[in-house]
DNA sequence: TTTTAAAGTTAGCAAACACTAACCAAAAAA
DNA sequence: TTTTTTGGTTAGTGTTTGCTAACTTTAAAA
């Protein structure tokens, strides 16, 4: 998929965006920092767009083993319990990412990020609250509220908890704190 | 507060920014959009930097009148209800502002930026957290979950509706979504 | 009526931007 | 061993960036 040096390039891009913004990833900021010049970059990207690309496909597959709790067999409350344990142990130990991953306002400069950015969004969306539609059918998962609502509920609470957890400077154990969510979460599932 | 023409480059900044991001937001789109020349701009803000803090100081004093809500005397329920509902009144009359209020990582690459947004986000949440406490302690409100993590899922949940709405290109009525959304945390706060 | 201040203009500047041309060394392939 | 590929380099391109100098017009104040 990539090769050591295009990893090193990308992971490094995070890092820049993370700290700063996407004002922050230049080609010259991103050279200085991995050490080579700028030109050296071109031999491992087309352009920036394919580096922005390349973020995206970081994003993707270092999620993935999150997204498969969700695919497991088993009760519905167990995976969605798991996808967020999943979840948060890999933001915590990729923090620059976990700083970028929710801040879609980095990819609106070029439709087709934004495009596969809506895609993936809606993906992890619709896996969930197929689960939950499911669960509640089979009398598992509390009726009382929509299975709609419950799936924005989880991933909105997950996802503003990232939000504060990073802006604050990353000052609370997101895991520990990700763990007692989980918790409150299913109590309301039930 | 504003002069006419520092609110209409305020709201064309909104616009530029809610359109194709942070880096579609230079002096030139913005003079080009209004009609006035580069120059021109530099009467009415001393910089750039300045114009990215009034969009903050707007943004406040937009929100304000749902901000309100929450400090009204009455029952928590119907506070949070009517915070809710205003809420998304206000940003459904202003859908350039919903599209970037809770993009954060367009105020990141500067640090007084940052921390008046994350005063901003902090205040609201404590705000919110603060009535649901009270009202726990009154019984008017579940103890099952800890007013932390309620008030996480309330804002999450609403965060996560607009950024799926914005995302989306606003497809969807968010203020009747959003009265949905509203009676289903009514039922898990009870 | 004269003076002053506010708000606009054209022209242009230095720095930063993404990217390219041309060349070179080292490693891999033939 | 020769050839080719890979991944670097220095130097430089044209464009865009935020912003300024200097001048002009309009409207309010004296």
């Amino acid at each position: 998929m990539f090769t050591k040096r295009q990893q090193q390039i990308v992971e490094t891009a995070i890092g820049l965006i993370a700290h700063k913004g996407i004002q922050n990833l230049t080609i010259k900021n991103l050279a200085l920092q991995i050490g080579i010049s700028e030109p050296a970059l071109y031999r491992h990207f087309k352009n920036k767009l394919e580096i922005m690309k390349s973020i995206l496909k970081y994003f993707q597959l270092t999620m993935q083993p999150s997204m498969l709790e969700l695919k497991k067999e088993g009760k519905a409350i167990d995976k969605i319990n798991d996808f967020i344990f999943k979840h948060y142990e890999i933001l915590n130990q990729k923090q620059n990412l976990a700083k970028i991953i929710f801040a879609e306002a980095n990819f609106q400069n070029d439709e087709t990020l934004k495009d596969s950015l809506l895609l993936m969004m809606n993906n992890s969306q619709r896996l969930m609250q197929g689960i939950i539609q499911q669960a509640q059918e089979n009398d598992e998962i509390n009726t009382a509220v929509t299975a709609k609502n419950l799936t924005r509920m989880i991933i909105g609470s997950m996802r503003f908890m990232i939000i504060q957890w990073s802006m604050s400077g990353m000052i609370f154990d997101i895991e520990a704190e990700g763990k007692l969510l989980c918790e409150d979460l299913k109590k309301i599932m039930r």
